[in-house]
Order: C-alpha cells, then structure tokens, then sequence
DNA sequence: TCTGGGGTCCTCCCGCAA
DNA sequence: TCTGTTGCGGGAGGACCC
C-alpha cells in the first residue's frame, strides 16, 4: 500500500463490545436479539446487537423505549469486570505490536505502527494481524481503520464497522472524507451539528469549503480546529499515558427525591466509593464536586477547594454534605446525584496530606475496612448508614 | 420515548491582586 | 485614595465522547 506520508494509525474499534462479550460467553444466544443493560427502571441501552440497531435500538436510549421496539430481546445484565479484564487482554496486546498505544475508551484505542513495520510488515498486515488475534484467541470482531492522521482512522473504522477493514490513503482522504456528513466527525455533536446545520452546512465537503475565519468567527477555537480536521489535517499525536484529572460517582434515583436525609445518605455512599477508588489508585483530591439533576432534568453543580488533598470517604462526603446544605432549600425533587473529586495528585510523590489527628484516625480505618474488603469480598465493610434500608 | 454513568475540555463570569 | 486595566484562578455550566 501507498506511504502513508510517514505516519500509519490504526484505530481499532470493537464491534458493539458489550454484546459481542456476553454472545462469546453465551453461544446459545448467537444469532439471537440481545441488549446489554439494567432492564426497566430508568436504566438505557449500554450496547445492543447489530439486528437490534438495525430495528432502531441505540446506545443511551431509554431501556423502555428498547424493549418497545425489540420485544423479543434478551436483556443481559452488564458485567464490568469481565469487560474491563477483555479490554486489558486487548489493550496488552496491541503493545506487543508497538508501545505507541493510547487507549480511548474501553473498547477502543489508536495505535500508531509508523516504526513496527520492519518488525510485523505494513499497515495493512498489521490490521489483518489484530483482528484475526483478536477473533481467534478472544472470539471476539474488531474493526480497523487506517490512515495518517487519529481523525481520519477513526473515521474509517466507524465506517468500517461491523468486523470489517478500511484503509484511507493519503491521496484518498479528501474523497473519503468529503462524501460524509459532518455529524460523523468527532467534536460535532448535537448542538453544534444544529448550528452547522442553520449556516446549511451539512457535509464534511460543505465544511471545508467555508472560509476558516467564518468558521472562527462562529465557533472559536472549536470551530479552527473543526475546518482543518474537515481538511484531513489532524497532527494530534498518539498519547501513550493520560493522568487521570478526576473521578466522580453518581447516581440516579428510583424515583425523584425530596428529602435531605435520603440525598445525604446517598452523597455518604458515592463519597464512601470515590474514597475506595482514590485510595486503590494512591491519589488525593484537591476538589470536591457536588452535582444535582433536578426533576425537570436542568442541573446544577458546586464545588469547592480543600487546602490539603485528601483520599479519606469521610472527608470527601462531609464536603459533598456541606455543599448540598447550602443549597437548601431545594427548588424540586432530585432525579440524580452526583460527587467528584477532581484535581487528582500523587500523595506518594511527596503531596502533604492532613495530618489533623482525626482525619488521620478515620484515614487508617478506612484503609483497614479497604483491605478486609480486598481480603474477603462481599463481606466489605462500610458506614453503618449504609446499612439501614435504602431509598425506594 | 423519556432520557445512565464516567470522563475530558472549553468558555464565561467573577473576585482578587498587582 | 480612587479608578481603570489586566491577568489569573476558581466556580459554574455546557458540549462532547463512549
């Protein structure tokens, strides 16, 4: 195949991963309608069969309104364990291909193969190399795209999809890209495609045909970089480590929720999770974040800095308390709630954290009740609170 | 139809300090 | 001392992604 003007990236993407997991580990089910998520409730689809998208069933759509249109589907319950222990298979061995892999999500990263092709021959070879590793050892279909830059590899393997292969060469970007729409590029989304849209821009081709300053003039920053992707030119590089900048825990409620107690006992148990996965990762945070989705779905967050990080699920929790408190009375019931800790830091590498003798008491029970969780699963311990019945 | 959960990045606004 | 400017950081919200 042609140079692919010094660069090669591959984008690998799974194929509806969620799905292709639970059909690998339940042969019974192949050739079956299947969707993955919490069934009722206001759960959504998290990832849905090829024959159920083809019946219009989606990701993020309302379970309900999946079920509407796909009756006969079996709903699987998600098992994130397995799928994150898959993705670690996967991601392991694309970096025995070549260390420049950045990982985008779960199911999906970019691999740039410019210096492995002495080693394991072209690009092409190389993608023929993944997907048949990846259906034969883990039973499961992948889509490639290939191409110079990480937008239009990304691109191709969206179109790609499902298990299949594309390449775009160089000399064959423009034609690519120009027969698309420009709600397939990454960056358009909702709002944007509908501003796109009144400026009766509806192409990728349309796109970069506008002048740049219009585009500019319009969208900013957003809308520069927008109209040279829209142009192939894309010289993001491929990242092999991110730090992570925050976590957060949400959740939503069963039904709307009015009282304090019940909100606060909830804000207790996401603290008491953000603290577990700070302290597994040696992380502190610097900020804690509370967010709140009302009845009518409009949200509100808050937050506020601490002077020193902390990694304790009672400190994290009693700052998400405060920052409800001061937002009482509430205006309306609560669909959703949220906590974050965000401006992560690495204690170990000489972050001071409290040394209030307190906080430092209950920052050693906390890391006991860690490891009798770590030492006996299932038999955890937790807040007390926790233990009373929980919301309806 | 009735909308999850976990992230990142960007923009705007405001208060503060120089 | 007062006013205006500028830069910065924190807080809030929005858009986007999977």
């Amino acid at each position: 195949m042609a140079d692919l003007d010094n660069r090669a990236i591959l984008h690998v993407d799974m194929d509806a991963f969620f799905v292709s997991v639970e059909l690998r580990d339940r042969p019974e089910l192949l050739n079956e309608p299947v969707i993955v998520g919490f069934p009722g409730g206001r759960s959504v689809v998290l990832s849905a069969s090829y024959d159920c998208r083809a019946r219009g069933v989606r990701s993020a759509m309302p379970m309900s309104q999946a079920m509407a249109l796909m009756p006969q589907a079996t709903i699987i319950e998600p098992r994130h364990s397995v799928y994150t222990e898959v993705s670690a298979q996967i991601m392991n061995y694309f970096e025995t291909i070549t260390p420049l892999v950045e990982q985008v999500s779960i199911d999906e990263a970019f691999l740039d193969v410019t210096g492995s092709m002495r080693l394991h021959g072209g690009p092409v070879a190389i993608a023929h190399k993944i997907r048949a590793h990846v259906a034969e050892e883990l039973h499961l279909p992948a889509s490639v795209g290939i191409a110079r830059n990480k937008f239009v590899a990304k691109l191709a393997s969206t179109h790609a999809k499902p298990d299949g292969l594309i390449v775009v060469a160089p000399e064959r970007t423009t034609e690519f890209l120009h027969q698309l729409p420009v709600s397939a590029m990454w960056g358009v989304g909702k709002k944007t495609g509908e501003q796109l849209h009144a400026l009766g821009i509806e192409t990728i081709e349309q796109l970069a045909t506008e002048p740049q300053s219009r585009m500019i003039q319009r969208f900013g920053e957003h809308g520069r970089s927008l109209h040279l992707l829209a142009h192939g030119i894309d010289n993001r590089q491929v990242q092999t480590t991110r730090q992570e900048k925050s976590i957060s825990a949400e959740h939503t409620f069963a039904g709307d929720v009015k009282d304090l107690e019940v909100l606060e006992e909830e804000l207790l148990r996401l603290g008491h999770r953000l603290g577990q996965r700070l302290r597994a990762s040696g992380k502190a945070a610097s900020g804690v974040g509370l967010k709140l989705k009302y009845q009518d779905f409009s949200g509100v967050t808050r937050s506020r800095s601490m002077t020193v990080p902390t990694d304790s699920s009672a400190t994290i929790s009693q700052h998400a308390v405060e920052l409800l408190r001061r937002m009482t009375p509430l205006s309306q019931s609560v669909r959703l709630v949220g906590v974050k800790a965000e401006r992560l830091s690495d204690p170990e590498l000489g972050i001071q954290l409290s040394l209030d003798p307190v906080e430092e008491k209950t920052r050693e029970a906390e890391r006991v009740a860690d490891e009798i969780s770590q030492r006996f699963p299932g038999f955890g311990l937790s807040p007390a609170r926790f233990l009373r019945p929980k919301e309806k």
